[in-house]
DNA sequence: ATGCCTCGCATCGCGAGA
């Protein structure tokens, strides 16, 4: 089972850069942020076309999360996060599919920081924390998957000087992340690759990509049952080289047969 | 210290992204 989290920055405008890396990448369950779309303007036939049911969240000009599945029904459990009634901003969106609950998240960005956006932000994380202390202990799989907009550690991040005082490199930012970790959630991508250079956003400006000046900030979070099922997890580098493309790339993981269950053997 | 690039919405620039 493939999953994959991607911003695709405008669902409208990057919608053949999309198609063109499900037909690629065939992932079985994905995750998009940042539609840039109001609810009505999904490009749901597309999808459909391209062997994908969805549900989506949007809303004009910002925001917007949708959940793909090729591998059956999408039951959705929630859509926005729970903790803040005034809270109208499209960011989140979970749904159990495939037998694994998935949540699909578009983390707010918080700049200028400090300043009322980045309060925001933390109080986002802060109610993140309280659902996803619901979630990690179930005995079903779990994968919180989203452009989180954290950068975790020095690691991740091409020039740690230079985003000291940025939103998504905050002391505060990063605490909040590490504080979702300490509930038992495994970063996959770090889980596999402790000491990688992986970057999944640079910027249009300056040919960051071309340098590989980057950050890392889409991440798929799993539970126990989901660790234990863990088979690679991997950043798709291709997209990011296309033209009218995202500034984010995919990150996806690959999750094994559940223990017990009867195994599909190909044969060849 | 700031802009760089790109988009949507709507003009002929602005806000937002990260």
């Amino acid at each position: 089972m493939k999953i994959a989290t991607y911003n695709v920055n405008g669902i409208s405008g990057r919608l053949p850069v999309l198609l063109r890396w499900l037909a690629l990448a065939e992932p079985d369950i994905v995750v998009l942020q940042e539609l840039k779309a109001p609810q009505e303007a999904f490009p749901k036939a597309a999808i459909e076309a391209a062997g994908y049911q969805a549900i989506w969240h949007g809303q004009s000009r910002w925001n917007g999360v949708a959940l793909l599945s090729r591998v059956g029904e999408i039951h959705e459990t929630r859509r926005g996060l729970p903790g803040d009634p005034k809270d109208e901003q499209s960011r989140y969106v979970e749904a159990a599919v495939g037998g694994i609950l998935v949540a699909g998240l578009y983390l707010p960005n918080g700049n200028p920081c400090p300043g009322p956006k980045f309060d925001y932000k933390l109080d986002w994380m802060e109610r993140l924390h309280a659902h996803l202390r619901s979630l990690v202990n179930l005995k079903a799989p779990v994968v919180v998957a989203g452009d989180f907009n954290v950068i975790p550690t020095e690691v991740d991040v091409y020039k740690p000087e230079r985003w000291k005082d940025d939103a998504l490199f905050a002391t505060e930012a990063k605490a909040a992340y590490r504080r979702l970790l300490d509930q038992g959630w495994v970063d996959a991508i770090r889980h596999l690759h402790p000491k990688e250079t992986i970057y999944t956003f640079w910027h249009y400006w300056r040919q960051s990509f071309e340098r590989n000046a980057g950050i890392r900030i889409d991440h798929l979070l799993l539970n126990k049952p989901a660790t234990k099922r863990l088979a690679a997890a991997e950043v798709d580098l291709r997209p990011r080289g296309w033209e009218k493309t995202s500034d984010h790339t995919p990150v996806w993981v690959e999750l094994g047969d559940a223990p017990g269950r009867k195994t599909k053997k190909k044969i060849s």
